[in-house]
Formats: C-alpha cells, structure tokens, sequence
DNA sequence: CTCAAATATGAGAGTACTCTCATATTTGAG
DNA sequence: CTCAAATATGAGAGTACTCTCATATTTGAG
C-alpha cells in the first residue's frame, strides 16, 4: 500500500477515517494504472491491504469511492491553483497561469489525471464548479476586451478539451513544458486572440510566473 | 434487430457473412446506446435476434468485435469524406469542409459517434491514417501560408479533440449547425490563422460548399 | 487496565456474465 | 430434390467478480 493525499489528509485521526483514506488511496492508485473500468473493488482493498469486505463498511460501491477520490482530488487540485492566481488581473495571463499550474499539478501528481480524466462525466456538480471558475476568467477577458468570443458552454467544453489533450499527452511520458506552452498559445488562440497577441501574452505570463 | 450499415453491405452474400453483418450492426447499436464497458457480448447476439454462442463463430471477444466495427464505420465515413473534398484546393476551405461534412455524418448517423468515440485507441492504425489524412492538409496550409504553426502529431491531438467536442454536443440533441461553424472557427484559429481570417475562410467554405 | 462499541475479517452465497461443444437446423451445389 | 457441409443453437460449465453477515479483532473512553 502507497501512502497518498487522502492518507495525509486525517493521518492522525480515527480508524475510521484512516481506513476510509487508506482505500481512497488504494482506488486512485488502481485505477491510475488499470482504467477506471478494468479497477475492480476487490483490486482496490487488495492495494490497500485490507479484506475485501472492509470496502463495504466505507463506501456501497465502485461509483461512490471514485466520485469521492475524484472530489478529493478536484478539490485539491483548485485549492493549490487559487493560491497561485491570486491578484492576476490580466484575464490572458489568468488563462495561461491556470492551464500552465493545472498541467503541472497533474503531471506531478501522476496518478489523479486518471482519476479526473475517467471521473469527468461522474462529477456534475464538480464540472459546474469548474466551468463557472472557468467563465467568469473568460469574460473577464471580454469585459478586457482580450477575448473575443460569445461565453458559452459550449466553448469552455473546447477550452477543458485542449487542457485535456495536454495533461494525457504528458501522462505516459516525462512532462514537457513546451507542450503545455503550446496549449496555452492554441487555447488563447480559441478565445480569438491573435496568434501575435497570443505569443506576447505567454511571454508576459512567464516572465510574470 | 434493426437493419444497420454492415448489412447493407452484405445483403445477397452468403448466410455467414450476412449474420457477421447482422452481429456488426447489432453491436454498434448496443455501444451507442450503453457505452462500450457496458455493452455485453450477449446484449449483442440479443439485439441481433441470435443465440449467444452464434457470436463466437464469428468473433473472438468483445474487442475483436468492436474493432471491425469501428474500422468499418471509420472506412465508410472516409469514404463519403473523401468524395466531397475532391478538387478543394485552398487548406483553410479543406479543413473547414472536411470537418463539416464529418460532424453531419457522424449526427446523421447518430450510432456511430459513439462506436468512434469509444474505439478511439482501440483502432492504432487507423488513428495513423486519419492523422496523415489531417497532417496533409494542415501542411499544405502551411506550405499555402494560411496556416503558421508547426505541424506536429500534438497538434493534430488537439484539432481532433475541437472536433470530438463539436460531435458529442450534438450526440444528445438534435444537430445544430452553429456548433459546427462554430467548431470551424475555433480550429482555423487553433491553426493559426487570425479571427477575422478564419471567419472569412468559413464563409468563402459555406458559399463553396 | 477494562470492556463496550466500533471496526475489520473472510468464507461463501449470489450474480452476471463468457465461452464451449454436442446437437439441431439450414444452406446451396449438384 | 438431396445431402454433405456449413452454420446456428442453447444448455451448462467455468470465471470473475460483488455483496453479506456471523465472527474476530481493535480501539479508545473511562
């Protein structure tokens, strides 16, 4: 069994909840490395050490530990990003921290990507969360009139897209911080920058960085 | 048992090929309407009017199954590409017809979206034939100077994920050609091309078209 | 240290499939 | 129409799990 975020989180705490973190642990772990569909609950206390029938005393099934661990997660994963975005005004160089941070995140906590990326659909209360943090950057950049575009749902699903292309590229191979660069470029690029506009906004993002 | 496209192709053939057909459709009915990991091996032969052990004098597994079918779809779908982009010259109008016409083919026939989408990686090879279909066109936009970016199998990950979002907004919902435009842009911006260009390529496209 | 409450255990019943094979049926060449 | 070959059938053995529950173990408040 690997020691992982949900452990560090109540080391310390009641059984219970050492448990409870031991297998979230565990299913992150698994299915990090066999896909969500092929972890199997059995897998998953078997990782984690414990008998099988412990799970049920935690969780009623597969679906409800991952959209925990992909709660857990998610909520983490924007925890750390906030700090970083704090006092940004430019909505440009928000954009580029956000997607730059997020890719980094996830390229040094390898085993979430799996479980964000697998987890997506699971969490519909999450998406909402994200989109409307998302929107609000984006509109932002129209108010700045940077972007130049219609807000929709439909184009923050093509901004999480391009962000998604670039954390999986990166997940079965070392990080390549000229990838994520580039990602920023094409999803400013999307958001009606000029390409011009949009190469000068990373170079500001990085020096700012 | 609906009738489907694979038998079509082999109606009037022999009783094998015609029930290998009769299997093949069934199972792109079965995955566009419960997801691949759900569709089983025996809601197939049920949709399909057969017995469950029919199935196997024809296929190995649920995989080797899902493959042909995807491969067929893919080759079909090429197909009627390939006859619409005939004598289109200029990339930008390429692209944006290419992408266009795949999107109505893939809501006109709704099923096979999600054959597509969920054979992704299940089809290596012929992901390598559609990335060199693409890759020719974007460097011929480039060699055109449309397109000023650098064209790299990254770049086309991240084309190819603008287009899977423009075809699964419209899996659920009735097709909405905005989407599409819309998508068209947000490639030709992707690829470098300026926002007033890329609008102006998409017009040039739709008066063409 | 004590002991009631909390928690973990794992054997096994139940479930949902996959895959095989002896048999029945259908095909289509002649 | 005939009949050998091709094909389909479906019962059932096998597999891989999930989930329960009586029992064993551990915890931590007092």
């Amino acid at each position: 069994m690997r020691h992982g975020h949900f452990q560090d989180l109540t080391a310390g705490r009641g059984k219970r909840e050492r448990t409870r973190s031991a297998l979230l642990d565990a299913a992150v772990e698994v299915v990090a490395e066999k896909g969500v569909e092929a972890a199997k609950i059995s897998d998953i206390t078997t990782a984690a050490g414990l008998a099988n029938g412990t799970f049920y005393n935690h969780f009623n099934d597969k679906d409800e530990i991952l959209r925990e661990a992909a709660y857990g997660i998610a909520f983490e994963v924007v925890r750390r990003l906030d700090a970083e975005m704090e006092g940004i005004d430019d909505a440009a160089i928000r954009v580029v921290t956000a997607t730059t941070r997020f890719v980094s995140i996830l390229t040094a906590e390898r085993d979430w990507s799996a479980v964000l990326l697998g987890g997506a659909d699971r969490l519909p209360d999450f998406r909402e969360d994200l989109y409307r943090y998302l929107r609000s950057d984006l509109e932002r950049g129209v108010a700045q009139k940077k972007f130049d575009v219609e807000v929709t749902t439909f184009l923050i699903d093509q901004v999480v897209a391009l962000i998604a292309v670039a954390v999986r590229a990166q997940l079965h191979t070392a990080p390549d911080p000229r990838l994520t660069r580039e990602v920023c470029g094409s999803v400013l690029r999307l958001l009606g920058m000029t390409p011009s506009k949009a190469a000068r906004a990373i170079e500001a993002a990085s020096r700012q960085g």
